[in-house]
DNA sequence: CGTCGAACTGATCGAGCGTTCAGCAGTCTA
DNA sequence: TAGACTGCTGAACGCTCGATCAGTTCGACG
């Protein structure tokens, strides 16, 4: 993949995104992308390869954001797993309620990649799934964690937080921040988390006044 | 639909769900369902109206199924919304296991559906939610269930269900009973289950054994 | 035996598919 | 000013798509 397109491809991965996700990729036609993206059908091989191509690049630039958005969280969150689990719930939340459409393409689609864009897809989302195991992991070591399935309580957690792709709707008179909250509440009880001591610094009120501390 | 389809309709039901959940919806042909299934092209017709009626005979059928098998593990239960929860997840999880090509076109493909067929479709799945509802509701209500979200939780748990179809293997070392117990615990979890006292009659040992009773 | 409907076939339809290609206007560089 | 490159167009390619239909086989029924 190209790192530097040219100028006006943005609109035709929007366009591809939209109809990738309404209709699918199987029923969705080349040129009613590039129609929805204002351009001639050609040019959309000047930018692209063809189908195929255009579906990977969505796939992949969503990838990139997601990686973007989970190691910025990351960053800004300390050592504590807790708080490293929730940094990642929180990312992962606003992703999906934020890129509804880019998420249930990545859902759904990559089988319609060929071999070599699959392997590379399924690369990037076990990259993403350690980051996961990794914390949950950690909380295990630490012994702030207690669940004893932490294979599935992560999958839970990740099908949990992808399934809001499906039902969020930002005028639903449900706040991003509440959703968040909730998520991270629900992932944090998933894991069986109990703090060490009271934690220092400042902390979603839910989460931590239930647990009885 | 009919309740009474002429017999050599089961394979092309089986074909079409097979090609269906491989390649999604838009990308599988009618010519390569009616092959699999070993007739023409034109006995497809015969039977179905079109494409999209196969896909909704598929759906609908499924729809069937996952009713009849809530129904009877409901049936079974007691009175208990621990119990009956655990039930419906019991028959959830077998279902998705079990039918993992079947739960993967109803995740993605209802969309394809015309607009009465979708109509009917998202009132059944509808009532699937309902069951769920309630359920956790009269966990409430009885103060068995503490959940602070628990139309969260309820999403949560259907989730991470639901994306058992997509990673299942039954060859993958895991039991599909083994799979049923943590999935049911882990359900109890998310709805924070504090039982009254301790509870009669034969149970999961690991789903309760952890809750220090 | 005759007829009727159910089950099914093979040929064929027009539409739409993904893809290709020759060409052209505009801009940048030598 | 020549040449190269970027960004794009419209027409066309061969092919596959979902769908249709006249015709055939065959067992059941009267």
């Amino acid at each position: 993949m190209d790192t530097t397109r040219p100028p006006g491809h943005q609109a035709l991965l929007e366009a591809a995104r939209q109809e990738f996700a309404e209709r699918g990729y199987g029923s969705t036609s080349i040129r009613e992308i590039a129609q929805r993206a204002g351009i001639s059908l050609s040019a959309l091989y000047h930018y692209y390869g063809g189908k195929q191509e255009l579906l990977h690049a969505i796939l992949d630039e969503g990838m990139d954001r997601y990686r973007r958005d989970c190691d910025t969280a990351l960053a800004q969150a300390g050592d504590d797993p807790a708080e490293r689990l929730e940094a990642l719930v929180e990312a992962t939340v606003r992703f999906r309620a934020g890129q509804r459409d880019r998420s249930s393409i990545e859902l759904t689609e990559h089988r319609s990649l060929n071999e070599e864009q699959r392997v590379h897809f399924r690369r990037r989302q076990a990259a993403a799934t350690r980051m996961f195991q990794d914390v949950v992991a950690d909380g295990l070591e630490q012994g702030i964690f207690l669940t004893p399935y932490p294979d599935d309580a992560r999958r839970a957690i990740l099908a949990m937080c992808n399934a809001v792709a499906q039902w969020y709707r930002p005028d639903g008179g449900l706040t991003l921040a509440d959703l968040v909250e909730r998520y991270v509440s629900l992932a944090l009880t998933l894991v069986e988390y109990r703090p060490r001591r009271p934690r220092p610094g400042p902390l979603p009120e839910g989460g931590l006044g239930r647990l009885g501390l």
